[in-house]
DNA sequence: AACACGGGGCA
DNA sequence: TGCCCAGTGTT
């Protein structure tokens, strides 16, 4: 789930459990059904990262997960974090498992006025004053479960709050002060334009590089995605396919991370035959039938819907 | 230490 | 619109 809500992750956690039950399962799954079971969560790296954890976790404890957090710290998918939150959950070993809402917690009971993410160290050594040797699992559970719950980021419920006697933040009166943060620079915006190349059995996919955005993921060729808008001239010079007639049929907004994406959605109507002529010629493309778009990261997935049914 | 890396829900 | 989310890996 990391940087990911609850519900969000939940039902991508029920499908991977029922597809692949253990780690040993997972260790031998293909990695596009990986990457296409991901599709829609975001952060793709920690797809192929898991897979990563889960192989060596099958090589080099031939299955069982080691049980201490420095050990764990070496897998592959596993940080600061998931070393310490497996130690105390799975294994109720004390552990100082310090997540988004921890920080907060500790921000408020302290007042910490250092900014985030600068702060971070030191919300990590206050953090470190609550492990306990005692029901070392339900400690961390206790404070994320308070956190989400009560201590939340916007209108805290401190007058249900078991820790409001001593919270300098209550005290302030200034809870939803904390964690300060500074106000961030605004997202630059970028322009692209995506080709649906399509027949009436699928459209043209391609397989994205590991390294980078949508790293490892199914996705629709476009143009590179830039910071100057683009000359509608200009992607009819860059069509895959020159000689088949191209529409504009859409424009919609996308938000990655980093820089917010407007883009033109271009279609060009292939036959069979100048598909599979396409696919001959260019090895790095291939066909994804109707109905598999859930296989596509989210960016893709909103082009189709400009498809004419 | 700073940056790259998705997507959805909510005020 | 901006914030935040059971952070990690790379530069």
């Amino acid at each position: 789930m990391q940087q990911t809500t609850v519900p969000h992750a939940q039902p991508y956690f029920e499908t991977f459990l029922k597809r692949w039950p253990t780690v040993q399962d997972l260790a031998q799954a293909d990695d596009g059904e990986v990457m296409a079971a991901w599709a829609g969560l975001g952060y793709y790296s920690r797809a192929r990262n898991l897979l990563k954890g889960a192989r060596m976790v099958v090589s080099q404890y031939q299955g069982g997960f080691p049980d201490d957090e420095i050990s764990l710290l070496k897998i592959p998918s596993f940080g600061p974090y998931t070393a310490a939150a497996v130690a105390a959950f799975a294994f109720d070993k004390p552990a100082n498992v310090v997540d988004g809402n921890i920080e907060r917690i500790m921000s408020r009971i302290y007042a910490v006025d250092e900014s985030m993410p600068a702060a971070k160290p030191k919300l990590k050594a206050l953090a470190a004053q609550w492990v306990s040797e005692d029901r070392a699992a339900d400690w961390p559970q206790a404070l994320m479960d308070l956190a989400s719950g009560v201590c939340r980021p916007k209108s805290p419920k401190c007058g249900e709050c078991p820790l409001s006697e001593g919270c300098l933040a209550y005290e302030l009166d200034q809870a939803e002060r904390y964690p300060v943060r500074l106000a961030k620079a605004a997202k630059p915006r970028r322009y692209g334009a995506v080709f649906l190349l399509v027949s009436n059995e699928g459209f043209i996919v391609e397989r994205r590089p590991d390294k980078g955005l949508l790293g490892g993921m199914l996705g629709l060729p476009h143009l590179e995605w830039r910071g100057d808008v683009w000359v509608d001239n200009d992607v009819l010079d860059q069509l895959l396919i020159a000689d088949v007639a191209a529409e504009l049929i859409g424009q919609y907004e996308h938000v990655f991370t980093h820089f917010a994406l407007t883009q033109n959605v271009w279609l060009q109507r292939l036959t069979e035959d100048e598909m599979s002529e396409f696919l001959r010629q260019n090895n790095r493309f291939q066909r994804l039938g109707f109905g598999n778009e859930k296989a596509l990261p989210t960016v893709f997935g909103k082009a189709l819907k400009f498809l004419p049914m």
